[in-house]
DNA sequence: TTCATATTTTAGATAAGTCTAAATTTTTTA
DNA sequence: TAAAAAATTTAGACTTATCTAAAATATGAA
C-alpha cells in the first residue's frame, strides 16, 4: 500500500484542489510545512504511482486512483474524530491531531465497522461530511456568515477555520453546528455582525469570525 | 517521543525478558523478522536513550525508564483489542494484526478515555492482562493443560499461541477465554488430554494444544 | 586449554523522506 | 518583449531503519 507521507500529500492536494482545481508545490509546501523540493520528490514518486497528473512546473492533481485513495482518508479522519467526540467525549476542539494519526490505521474493515457502530453518522464534529464506504457523499452549499444579509436565517453547519482557538471561542459563544441564527444587524464600519440564537439571545461577532462560519440556508 | 521502530523493539524486549531476563540479540531478530546486525543498530540507540541496558556481546534489560513505555504500549494493544472484539464485534482472532497499528497512537488521554468507555476491562479478548493507566497489573500464574493430571480442572484462562489458525481452532472447539474445564484423560502414548466442559462435552486435544492453552487452577 | 562454531558487532550500502543551495523555468512588470 | 522576480526543479547531503558481508568476540567440546 501507500506510506504515511504519500497517504498525508494526497489528502493534502485534494484538499487544495476543492478550491483551485490544479495545485501548485508551493501550495502543498504550505500546507504540510515542508519545503518545496521535498514536494517535488514526493511528486515524482506519486505520479510514478499514478495517483496524480503531474508536468514540470504545471501544478498537480489528483487521478480517480489518487482521489479514491485520499477520500478513503478523509472518510478515517473523520469517523474517527466522530468517535472521539460522541463516544469518548472529547470537545471539537480536541480531536483533529488525534485523528491525523488515526486516518492511517490501514484496515478498511475496521472503518467499516467503526462506521456501522456510530450508525452511520452523516458529518463529522465540525458539520464536515462523511464519505460512506464507496467515497460517496454529497456537500451542501454553505455560506459563510459574512455573505448573509439582515433578517437572514440559517443553521450552523460548518467552520473555514478548524482551529482551537476558534472552536473554542465558537463553543463559548454556543455557535455550534445545528444551531439556528439569524441575522439582525451588519455594522457597516467594521462588517461585524449581530446574530440572534433561538433563545433569542444576541451575539455579536467580528468579521473574521463572520467569514469562517458557514451556514446552511 | 519514540519511533515506531523504537516502540516495537522495546515492546519485544519486555515480552523476550518475561521468561529469560537477559535478552540476547539474535532473539530479538528472530522475534522482529529482522537481522541481528540491524538489531545491534537500534539497541545502541536505545542505549544512548537509557531506555535498555546494554552491554557489547552481553545481551540487554530494559531500564525502568523503557520498561514503562514497553507497558504503556502492552496497554493500548490490549484495549484496542478488547475495544475491537467488544464493541466492533472482531472474532479474537483477527484483532491482533490491527492493534499492532493501533498501539502506536500516541494520545494518553485518548488510551484512558477508551478504558473509561469500556469499563476498565481487566483482559484482553486473548486473556491477558490489561495495565492500568499507572503500569499496574497482576499476572496470575498459569499453567498449560499439559501441566494438569487427571481429574484436575480450572477456568480456560489464556493462550501461548495467538496466531490465528490456533484461536480459531479452540473457538471451534468452543475452548474459549472463561470456560471451566475438567481433565478427564491423559493418553500416555501421545500425551494427547480429552476435556470435560460444563456442559459434559467431551473434547479431545493433542499435546501441543494441550502445552498452548492456559489454565488457571 | 584450545580450537571450531555460534553469536554479535562493525563496515559499507540502500531506500525513504527530508533539507539547503544552486540551477532552471515561468510569470510579472516595466 | 526583455529583464526582474517568483516558482519550481535539480544536485548533493543528512537521518532513520534496514540489509549483506566481513571481522570480532564468546562458547563449548575435545
Ligand atoms: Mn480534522
Ligand atoms: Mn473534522
Ligand atoms: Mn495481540
Ligand atoms: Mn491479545
Amino acid at each position: 500500500m501507500n506510506t504515511l507521507a504519500e497517504e498525508n500529500y494526497l489528502k493534502c492536494i485534494y484538499h487544495l484542489a476543492i478550491d483551485a482545481g490544479v495545485v501548485s508545490t508551493n501550495q502543498i509546501a504550505a500546507s504540510l510545512n515542508t519545503r518545496a523540493s521535498s514536494v517535488t520528490d514526493m511528486l515524482k514518486k506519486l505520479a510514478d504511482k499514478a495517483l496524480i497528473n503531474y508536468t514540470r512546473y504545471q501544478g498537480v492533481s489528483l487521478t480517480d486512483a489518487g482521489e479514491k485513495i485520499a477520500i478513503g482518508i478523509i472518510r478515517k479522519h473523520r469517523l474517527w474524530e466522530y468517535f472521539l467526540v460522541e463516544k469518548l467525549n472529547f470537545k471539537w476542539d480536541q480531536v483533529h491531531e488525534m485523528a491525523e494519526e488515526m486516518e492511517h490505521i490501514s484496515s478498511e474493515e475496521l472503518i467499516d465497522r467503526l462506521d456501522e457502530f456510530m450508525g452511520h453518522p452523516k458529518h463529522d464534529p465540525h458539520g464536515d461530511p462523511i464519505p460512506d464506504c464507496n467515497g460517496n457523499f454529497k456537500s451542501v452549499e454553505l455560506k459563510p456568515v459574512s455573505a448573509l444579509a439582515i433578517n437572514q436565517c440559517g443553521v450552523i453547519s460548518g467552520v473555514r477555520d478548524h482551529s482551537s482557538p476558534f472552536l473554542q471561542y465558537l463553543e463559548k459563544q454556543q455557535l455550534t453546528i445545528g444551531k439556528k441564527v439569524t441575522i439582525t444587524d451588519i455594522i457597516e464600519y467594521d462588517h461585524s455582525v449581530a446574530l440572534k440564537t433561538e433563545t433569542d439571545k444576541e451575539i455579536y461577532i467580528s468579521r473574521e469570525v463572520a467569514n469562517n462560519l458557514l451556514i446552511s440556508l
